[in-house]
DNA sequence: CACCAGGTTGACC
DNA sequence: GGTCAACATGGT
């Protein structure tokens, strides 16, 4: 793949599906929960119990860490793995009350991202996109739309493989890199099978 | 009824 | 380094 190409995706993209606006929330911490509240669920299902944590007061460093489980439990079952993620939450919560978000949001990217990795529940995905929609700083967002698109035109690698590869191609800017992620969500919903893709527009002239 | 969804973890090789 | 089952509800 020519070092254009990625750029050249983000384009075509952008014109044939138009600006996503990602990521919907009204509060960093909101983009924190809706990023466990999503991890293999429809964001359907994320933004009900979004809107019922809201009602209850939960979507509150302070408030959520001294919840009870069992509340938070029942605001989030709609988002499947309940238990875990009513879990993962608090104590998220937890460390958000003992270290203020405004506070860990002003650290470098590099140490951003790790400290957000060694939450439980955090995972690569999960802590770039905290790194990239709840603080706005440049870490490119992979996901398995993501890696479906790249099969799409021929390129494979896992997680860190195909970040590196984005964000090696790409200028570090936090609204483009924002963007460029929803697109592919989208597109990929749209286009690519979780097999194949043959429909796929990309296929045409790329590569 | 089968399959999938904006993953993560801990066990194992 | 990489693979894999477990985690669980809701939609098509």
């Amino acid at each position: 793949m020519k070092p254009r190409n990625l750029v050249d995706i983000y384009d075509k993209l952008l014109h044939e599906l138009g600006p996503q606006e990602w990521w919907p929330a009204d509060t960093p911490f909101e983009v924190v929960i809706g990023a466990i509240l999503t991890q293999q669920t429809r964001w359907t299902n994320v933004e009900k119990a979004i809107s019922d944590m809201k009602e209850h007061g939960l979507v509150d460093p302070h408030n959520l860490a001294n919840a009870e489980p069992e509340h938070i439990e029942g605001l989030v079952r709609c988002c499947g793995f309940y238990r875990q993620k009513a879990s993962r939450l608090r104590n998220i919560a937890r460390f958000f009350v003992d270290n203020p978000l405004d506070d860990v949001f002003a650290l470098p990217v590099g140490e951003l991202r790790a400290l957000m990795l060694s939450l439980q529940g955090v995972g690569n995905e999960t802590a770039d996109s905290i790194v990239l929609y709840a603080a706005d700083k440049p870490k490119f967002v992979i996901d398995a739309y993501t890696t479906r698109m790249m099969r799409c035109v021929g390129i494979e690698g896992n997680y860190m493989h195909l970040q590196q590869l984005f964000e090696e191609e790409l200028p570090p800017d936090v609204e483009m890199f924002k963007e460029y992620h929803a697109l592919i969500v989208e597109y990929a919903k749209k286009y690519c099978g979780k097999k194949r893709c043959d429909t796929c527009p990309l296929m045409q002239d790329v590569n």
